[in-house]
Parts: C-alpha cells; sequence; structure tokens
DNA sequence: TTGTAAGCGTTATCAA
DNA sequence: TTGATAACGCTTACAA
C-alpha cells in the first residue's frame, strides 16, 4: 500500500503529530526536527491521503460543477474559466452533466452533497422555487451561473450576464441600423434566462420605439444549429412580409438561420440581417461573419468560482452579480 | 452536522452493523429489522459519508479525466461518452485540463492520486516514455484515449482511431475523386497520434499512386481555425503551382482555410477541394458543407471508459482497441 | 442473524 | 516543543 503519516513518523523518529504539524505547519516545530521530517517525507514521497484528510477536517478541496451539456462549448468556456482558478488554487473540478433535467438536477445536487464537495457552481434551466429549496438544504455553499432562479426572491447567489439588457441592446442596435421589421428566433420557453429574459428584452426595445411585430415573427428554437434552421424556415414560410432582420438568440442557431435562407434566394446581409448571441469563435470563420453579442463565459466561470470561495471562506458578497456583454458588429447585419 | 450510520443504528435500535449490511446487503439480515432500518434510512434521508467510506473500502467510485483543453468540442464530446457510462454506473467524473503540458499532465496524475480516483482516462498530446513511466508507477488503472503512447512498447491500454488509416483512407478519397496536386495542413509536430500518424497516412496513400508533393505543400498548424488560415495563406502565397485539394487534418483548421480562400479568387470546391478531420457539427451548416472524415469522439469516450471500467475490475482487455471512422461526402470536396 | 470492536489515515486535544 | 490518544464515519472480522 501507499506510505502512511505512520511510516514517516517511524522513519523520522517521531510522533504521527509531528508529522500533521509539518505537513500543514500548524504549529511552531523545532528545525532539526521540522528537517528530519521533511527530508523523510521528500524521500519516500509521501501525500497524505485526501480521504481521511477530508473525513476529519470536513474540507475536500472539491468543486462541484452542474451543467447541461459538457459538449457545448458555452458550458466549455464556462468550465475553463472554473477550472483555471481552482487549478491554481489547489482544488479539483467534479462535472457532472444534467441533460437540463431538473429530476437529474436534484440528483447530482445529491451526488455531490455524498462525495462532500466543498461547494457547488450551478448552470441550470429553468431554476424554479422546488429547486431552490433542494439548494437551501444542501450544506455546502452554490453559486448559480448563466442562469438566474426564476421564481421567488433572490436567495442564492448568482452570476450571469444580463440578458434583458443584452437583447435590449441587440434590438436596439438593429432598430438604429434602420430596420424595423425584426423578428426573433429565441430560446425554449422554458429557459428563464435565456429563453424568456431575452424575448423581454426583445421586446422592451421594440415597444420603446413603438414598433409592432406579428406573432409569426417570433419562433423558439433549443439553441442547436438544426433548430435555428427550422425556425428560419417557418418564418421564412409563414410571413408573406419577411423580416429585414432576424435577431438570433445564441449562435449556432444563427449559423442555422444563414443555412436556411442559403437554400431560398433571399441573401444575408443583403435582403435579411442576421444576428447572433454568444460570440462562439466559428461565427468569425463564418461567411458572412456573424454579427453577434459576446457574453465571455469564460470570465462568467471565473468569477462565478471567485464568489464560491468567498461563499466558502464565509466572506460576504453580493447576491446578484453580472459581466458585460458587447455588440460585435461585423458582416452578418447591414445599415438600411 | 449530517446525520451518521450511528444515529440510524440508534434510531432503529440495532448495531451500526446491521446498518451497514442493509445498506450494502452484504449479510443476510432479518427481513424485519431490515425494514426497520430502511424505513430510518429513509425518514432520514441518510447518504453514508463516501468519505469514510472511501478510506477503508479503498473505493471512491471517482473517475479522473485529463484532456487538454475541456473547452474543444473533441474532448467535450469525448467527456460526455464518459460521463454517459459514468452516471449510469453510479460514477463522478473529475475533470481535469493539462493545457498538453507534460509538466502539468504528470501533476494532475498525481493530484488524481491524492483523491483516490479508481483509475485515469488520459488523452495527451505526446505521450512519450517519461509519461509512461509515471504512468506505471500509479495504484489505478490507466487508460490512454484519443492518444496513444508514442515510444516504447505498448504496455498502457489505449481506445483510439487509426490515425493512419483514416488519413490514408481520406487521402484516398482525394486521388480517387481525380487529385493529384493535394497539399496538407496538419496538426502539430509534437503530437504524436494527431500529428505524426495522420502526416503518415497522408504520405503513404500518395508514395502508393507514385505521387510526389513539395514541401511546400505540407503546412504544421495547431487545430485552431486562425492556425488553419495561416497555413493555407502560406501554401496559397508560397505556390505557384497551387494544389488541386487539400487535406487538413481538422475541422476547425479547415474552415479556416475556406475563410482564406475567401479572401482570394480562387473558390472551394470549384478551385480547390478542402477536406476536412473530424466531423463537428458546424461543417454541416458550413458553406460549402465540409467533406470530413467522421470520428465519434463520444463513441471513442464510451469505448474508453467501458475500458476502463474492465481493468478495474480485473478483467483482461486488449491493450489497444480502434473505433472506425467514416469518410463524409459534401460540398467541399469535387471530383475533377 | 446480530453485536462488539478493530481498523482505515488523518487532525486535534490535552498532557507532559 | 513534542507525544499519546481520541475523534472523523464507515466496513468487517470475530464473537455471541
Amino acid at each position: 500500500m501507499s506510505v502512511t503519516i505512520e511510516d514517516i513518523a517511524k522513519e523520522a523518529r517521531v510522533s504521527v503529530a509531528t508529522v500533521s504539524r509539518v505537513i500543514n505547519n500548524s504549529k511552531a516545530v523545532s528545525p532539526e526536527l521540522k528537517k528530519r521530517v521533511n527530508d523523510v517525507i521528500q524521500k519516500r514521497n509521501f501525500k497524505p491521503n485526501s480521504l481521511a484528510r477530508g473525513l476529519i477536517m470536513k474540507k475536500t478541496n472539491i468543486i462541484g460543477i452542474i451543467v447541461p451539456d459538457i459538449s457545448n462549448p458555452v458550458f466549455g468556456a464556462l468550465t475553463r474559466g472554473i477550472n483555471s482558478f481552482c487549478q491554481q488554487k489547489g482544488y479539483t473540478l467534479m462535472v457532472c452533466e444534467s441533460g437540463g433535467q431538473q429530476e437529474k438536477e436534484i440528483e447530482l445536487l445529491g451526488v455531490l452533497a455524498d462525495k462532500k464537495v466543498d461547494g457547488v457552481l450551478f448552470a441550470g434551466v429553468d431554476v424554479n422555487s422546488a429547486l431552490v429549496e433542494e439548494m437551501k438544504r444542501k450544506r455546502y455553499p452554490i453559486v448559480l451561473v448563466t442562469q438566474e432562479a426564476s421564481e421567488g426572491e433572490e436567495v442564492i447567489h448568482t452570476v450571469i450576464h444580463d440578458n434583458v439588457k443584452a437583447m435590449y441592446d441587440a434590438t436596439s442596435f438593429l432598430i438604429e441600423n434602420g430596420h424595423q421589421k425584426i423578428a426573433l428566433i429565441c430560446g425554449p420557453e422554458n429557459d428563464y434566462s435565456s429563453g424568456q429574459k431575452r424575448l423581454n428584452g426583445y421586446k422592451v426595445a421594440l415597444k420603446e420605439q413603438n414598433i409592432e411585430v406579428p406573432d409569426s415573427y417570433i419562433e423558439h428554437g433549443d439553441f442547436s444549429f438544426e433548430s435555428g434552421y427550422e425556425c428560419m424556415r417557418k418564418i421564412y414560410e409563414e410571413n408573406s412580409a419577411l423580416p429585414t432582420a432576424v435577431m438570433v438568440c445564441n449562435d449556432a442557431m444563427a449559423i442555422g438561420a444563414i443555412r436556411f435562407l442559403k437554400t431560398t434566394k433571399v441573401s444575408v446581409p443583403a435582403d435579411i440581417s442576421i444576428m447572433g448571441f454568444d460570440d462562439l469563435e466559428f461565427g468569425r470563420y463564418f461567411s458572412p461573419e456573424l454579427t453577434t453579442v459576446r457574453i465571455s463565459y469564460f470570465d462568467e466561470g471565473l468569477k462565478a468560482i471567485k464568489t464560491l470561495f468567498k461563499l466558502i471562506h464565509q466572506q460576504t458578497v453580493p447576491v446578484t452579480q453580472f459581466i458585460p456583454h458587447k455588440i460585435i458588429r461585423r458582416i452578418s447585419v447591414r445599415k438600411i
């Protein structure tokens, strides 16, 4: 078996307590003993068993993260931001995938409790009061990231981009560029932050300018390329008066939408402008280059994990924190 | 604090041993006691502390995975395949990011040892003998995935697609379509499986047909969109006789390459055919739709984790296992 | 079938 | 400053 603290103690002719003290330099140990112990530790390549340690210290240096889909680049970037900080602080990341199903999310919250993680980052889809109740019951701190709670008061700390404002800005940008007939390919209706809130920002911007829009201008997709394609097809087929611009709630659907339009005779951006959301890297290499709203999910993850650390160390943090967004003008939107 | 096995024992008026037996149904327990215990467990929502359990059982139900970059869709899909199986088996995934640096990889191998993981999936860049030695020293089983060892005998179990054959097939496909002047945008030279091996497959296919290619037809990128763009630029600028096809070692670089060609007057596929590798989803939505070699990284991850499980349960498994690849014909390659 | 008690590898308390 | 020794929460001989 691996070498234990007792082996070290024996070989260094001291007590296990002393070895422990050296490891954690918790209390003063005389220099000579310290050196003797350290030498043996080095020589035997001793690493304290983190299970035993966690058992008594009630601290594992493990952070849990729950995301709907690991292979989604948005959550990839988020995870990378989180991990960059964890690694530097000596924490490890336990990654769980929920598929966006609430039942699974609740189960995973339990799994992470079992694993005695020090804290959890949660990227959900619809964080309703049932979920919030479940979270409040856990003994570990939780930070919502990418998604705020959809019901009740704000009781769980949250790091997020301002979806309403971002969509408001994006839609206003289209309006400023002369567009009045602006359709929307939105996220799922059950997705609070990235579905409902974004829809909201769009509506507010239009209303502010007294622009009316037919219901047939609004479609709900599921953030996949495919659904962007489908939604665009519906808008195209169901409207004799085509929009001059389509605001799309993520880049993947935006590209799906453009792909559909390539099967028709309307061209982007000459006939219809398309605006995306996220600013994933491929948007820059697409043609036409995608105008979009940049969200740095890396930064969002980073801010979330920093917040979680503060919570773990009992510091006070504002309940809701926003990270900035930015309009990225490229080719797929034109001024009319 | 959370409820312990002792609390349960007390409340069910039995010994902790009995409770433990019920939990693990290790030994026969009389039905009545079993029910009594289970009721209390249910009622108090008791979950055995996995640290204490891991400490004594030398088993944590945690699998470690080391990848260069979590946000890369290839490793995203890989991780998802791995996770799908783990979740169903009651295992959790500890995800570590190495940035592809050997030093970091070795460190992470140690971190995972500390965490007492039951096994590790390793997706490296250059698994040389130093790394292999390090791996052999660990007490947990390791499966290489996406990358084989570059030196010495095959001692570590490996699940991978056949890079040589895949590139051989892809290049042959281009030849069959009438191309003779075939350039290559390859992976990094220090990347054994995805760099050197793929280069090899390309060369073998050409040699077999006695096709000679100038050095200026071969460029090394780093798998990023940007580097695909740059490599294509070099090939374009350094060859008065342009190739009629370019084999590109991943889809991202292929799209970067096409992007560059759009800045020139040569068109794809009319003047130059472009073939990618990986078959990521966006390639289907790009224009022209990308002809590519499909590798299912999800399946590769799945097979790797299944292999690791067999190893964990001391079953014998072939040292090297391949997952299949497939040529996907789309628009970006044309017959001449 | 059930219970008692000895670990598992640490840290923390309390004397010395 | 150091060393016994009691936790931490569980599993598993060994006894009963």
